[in-house]
This record gives structure tokens, C-alpha cells and sequence, in this order.
DNA sequence: TTTAATTAGTACTTAATATGTACTATATAA
DNA sequence: TTATATAGTACATATTAAGTACTAATTAAA
């Protein structure tokens, strides 16, 4: 299912809304409620989101909570993709470099997954979390010839 | 797991040799001492190609087999992908337009990914299963500049 | 017309992964 | 000192993917 995990979204929802205010925190528990997720997604998210990216900074103790650490416009769309899913990979045989694809001796396509995988990267790392949450105003694509690859020798 | 599931990736290697022989059809135990791959997975695999996609053929019986219907240059990766994942689509916000989204109440961000989705669906449209087999000579991204995403107003 | 080969369809089991929940430890402002 | 809040860990549950198995339908060839 060539999709995004639901903390990938939910973490979209929650980096906007501590965009809203740059610069003050907020809490696990004010998150949640100023989103409608449960109290226990916003908590492992925001935690997943310190250990795995530097998307966030955490202040603990009361009135902790968390800030942002960056305006939205200078968040890619893939660093948050890459923290909570890992790096993007489409076939299994690319996700560890070191360790021998399983079935290597059948696997004549080799790495070519790879270049693919790097197109999709970048696409995603021209998109800002700001651009998301406006897309209609800097990528309006709903003309089919808006968007064009090139791939340049 | 931002990646595609093993059969699409099954799917590429049966489908890349079908292409070799252009013309002439494969049975599924054929492909499987071909690629590797158990008959199991080979039946199954190209049982659901043929009813997911238009791009083989099947022929019942003995002597039958499955043949590609098109050239390679002319498959484009996202029929594959399509046709075993699913179309692309990034949150399950997304995946039936028709079905209200269950978390609609908090889900401010609408339809922000769709736009996301249909430039790395658009990416993928531009690459053929032969460009994907002989990648180097297509695409050559080793220079980190090479891939430009251009979105025009 | 019979047989062997082959795909079609369906169902089920197992494995892998994601999601949701819970609890304890640590830190900090008041 | 206390209430509040994050950190870390563990586990149970739900969902999905992958693998296996079987029967039905079709067809070329003996």
C-alpha cells in the first residue's frame, strides 16, 4: 500500500499547529486537545519526533512542552517522512546498503529501485511543511503540464 | 514504511523477462525457474496482473503461458505499481474520495496530500520498465543536480 | 476423446508491521 | 514539596502482506 503511516499525517497536523505560534510551546496535552487526537498519539509522536528528527525541541517539567524549531517554510515535507517512516525505500533489497539482498542471486535488477527512490526523495524535498499547508498558492498543478521532471545528462 | 511490497518488485523482474522475448509467452512455471521465485508467488503474482492491469496476457491450457502485451518502453512504472499497491496516495484520508475522511472533524489539512501524490505519481509516469532495467542510460542522477522539479504557474 | 498441462478463482495460514495503550522514571516551575 | 510534563520502555491489539493450498475451467496434443 504505497502509502504514508498514520503518524506521518497526524505529525503534519501537529508541527502546523505548533507553527501557528512561533516560538512559544506547547504541551502533549494541548496539542491533543487542539487537535482531536488522543492524548497518547500526540505523546508518542512528539516523542518519536525529538529522538528521530530535529523537527522539535521538548522542555520538560511543568510548563514544559514543545517549540519548533524551524519555520515551516524551512521544513521539507521528507524530513518528517523520513523520521517516523524511516528513509524512503520501495523494495525491501535497498533498506540496509550493508546486508545482501535475500535473494541476490535472483535479484538481477539490482539497485535500479534506488534511482527511483532518489526521484520521489527529491520531489519531496521541494516541498516545504508551508507549502503543504498551502499548496493551492505555490504549486498549482492542477493543469497535468504544470509539473515536469527532467532528468539532465 | 514509505515502500513498495514485494510483489511489485516480483512484478518488475517476471515482467522484465517476458519483455525478453518479445512475442512469445511464458507459463508461470517457466517464470518461476526463470526468476527464482516459488510457483506459488509466480501464479499468484500474474494472476492478479491480469486481472489488475492490461499488461499480459494470459493463455489457458497446455502450451499456454502469459505474454506481455506491450513493449517494455511502453509500461510505464506506476501501471506496475498501480496495479498490485493500489493507486498512490499518500494518507488514508485519501484512498476513497468518495468516503467521508473518519477523522474529518480534526483533519484540517483536506486534500493537501493528493497534490503531494500526483507529483510523485507524475514522476513515476515518466519511467518505463525499460528505462527502469537500463537505468544508467536513461537517467543518470549520480550528480545530485541532474533531477530538477519544476513547478510552473 | 482422453490426458496432461496450464491458468482462474478462492480460501486459509502465517508472518510482519502499525497502532494504540499503559506504566514507570526523570525533570522542572511554582 | 508538589503538580505538571516529557522520556523511555514494554506490550497488546489490529491491520496488512506474504506465502501456501486446493479445486475448477480451459486447451493443445496424443
Amino acid at each position: 500500500m504505497f502509502k504514508l503511516n498514520k503518524m506521518t499525517d497526524y505529525a503534519v497536523v501537529c508541527l502546523s499547529m505548533l507553527s501557528r505560534n512561533p516560538g512559544s510551546s506547547m504541551s502533549a496535552r494541548e496539542l491533543s486537545e487542539a487537535t482531536g487526537l488522543t492524548l497518547y498519539t500526540v505523546q508518542k509522536l512528539l516523542k518519536l519526533l525529538v529522538v528521530k528528527s530535529n523537527l522539535i525541541t521538548a522542555q520538560r517539567g511543568a510548563c514544559g512542552g514543545y517549540i519548533l524549531n524551524k519555520q515551516s517554510s524551512k521544513i521539507s515535507v521528507i524530513e518528517i517522512i523520513e523520521a517516523l517512516d524511516g528513509p524512503i525505500s520501495l523494495t525491501a533489497c535497498v533498506e540496509s546498503s550493508e546486508d545482501m539482498c535475500e535473494a541476490s542471486n535472483i535479484c538481477f535488477l539490482g539497485g535500479k529501485w534506488n534511482k527511483v527512490n532518489e526521484i520521489i526523495r527529491k520531489s519531496l524535498n521541494d516541498i516545504s511543511l508551508e507549502n503543504l499547508l498551502n499548496y493551492e498558492d505555490t504549486f498549482p498543478i492542477n493543469n497535468k503540464k504544470d509539473i515536469e521532471l527532467r532528468a539532465i545528462n
